[in-house]
DNA sequence: ATAACGTATTTTGTATGCAATATAAACCCG
DNA sequence: CGGGTTTATATTGCATACAAAATACGTTAT
């Protein structure tokens, strides 16, 4: 009787994982082509299931597959995030109503911690850790509505987004909007106001909507 | 120069669709063991290809992978559907939202014509003529949204609660207060008012809700 | 009779090999 | 020299072969 069985991932698990980081972290830059044997090679499997874990990916939309060419990192177009965002916002302000219902009370003080890191990380400019807090909380109240199907739709949506990485692209103003935004969010959370957490939200992602197109506008 | 080049999918892509179809249709019911051999023999293909199909599969979330035990069709329990209902009231809600303001006037008018072919088929009873037509009019009115990646994200959502298929257990009151909530849709989506197509689209998931928890609870 | 052990068989996981398709290179002809 | 065709190489697609794990079976001992 054992119940501290080690089970440890199929290969074409741990290839998946590691994929989805390296397309992720953009070393994998979107439109690469993957070359099977190459990537074979790097990380020592064979070819059997390194093609299972990008078949999966491929299901994801990570990769996009081209018969007999094989598969390239698929890019995210304008049209895609157009397309995405307005999804994400709905599924944002539900997860927001759901999270301001059942949340625990240490939970939505655990929110409001690092939404302050958060704040501090703005004032300093540190654009990496105001991301990384910023994505964080995002994803604590997502959790906070209880949903786990909710909560892997949008990061499966959120994960394209980010993949396009208009990060950077930021201006002072919608800066600041968003970190107010984030403010009123906190406050709505604390209030365990469903209406008005959900359409914070809404309203939230519709400023990075913004923000993203307005960037894209520059960039051409 | 010969553009009219035929490619034929891959064959795990084709596995894939026939494996799909399997379990949508039920032939193979939730918790069946896939046998890989059994399965290569009755399709005629390696193995191979099927477990590519498989590991497709299971990202999208129809079957489940047990490390070297194979894979299951997943289960849908009365938990993921009382998950995934809110999430495709919103998205509903959004696709209606979008089709009041995208949708073209022959569009409508089409919808119109199935919505009432639906009414005819609820007068005479005929309950899978009746669940077709009013699939295909939530399809059309989605995909007049105009937004592809709302209509995979609902599909693939609604591909699980109708696996769980309790449509044959509708009760006479619920199903009159399905085709009026149809009637008031096309009603507001004639008349292009997105809010009011929202808002209906929303309840309507809502009347689907409490049916399919009722059924739910009566065959217990 | 049944519980526990050990062996045989099945089934899954991974690697390799061969065939088909696509890409790159060499070559020929204008 | 350039366009097009042929040939060579690389790469993907599929099938098979071997290894490891899990299940089924039979035997023995209590």
């Amino acid at each position: 009787m054992n119940s501290n069985v080690i089970v440890r991932a199929p290969l074409h698990v741990q290839v998946a994982e590691r994929l989805r980081l390296l397309i992720d972290s953009g070393e994998l830059a979107p439109g690469t082509r993957l070359n099977e044997n190459e990537l074979c090679q790097n990380m020592g499997v064979s070819r059997t299931p390194l093609r299972e874990a990008i078949r999966s990916l491929a299901t994801e939309g990570l990769v996009e597959l081209q018969p007999n060419r094989g598969a390239i990192v698929s890019v995210v177009s304008q049209e895609d995030v157009t397309e995405i965002l307005p999804i994400m916002a709905s599924l944002e302000g539900l997860g927001g109503r759901l999270a301001a219902m059942h949340m625990q009370t240490d939970q939505i003080e655990q929110v409001r911690q690092i939404h302050n890191q958060m704040v501090t990380h703005y004032q300093n400019n540190e654009v990496t850790e105001y991301f990384e807090t910023n994505r964080l909380i995002h994803e604590l109240i997502t959790e906070g509505s209880g949903n786990q199907t909710l909560v892997d739709t949008i990061n499966s949506l959120s994960a394209k987004v980010r993949r396009a990485r208009f990060s950077a692209r930021m201006t002072r103003e919608s800066w600041a909007k968003a970190v107010s935004e984030h403010e009123e969010m906190v406050i709505a959370l604390e209030a365990r106001d469903p209406d008005r957490l959900e359409a914070i939200l809404i309203e939230h992602v519709e400023t990075k909507r913004t923000t993203i197109l307005g960037s894209l506008q520059r960039s051409e």
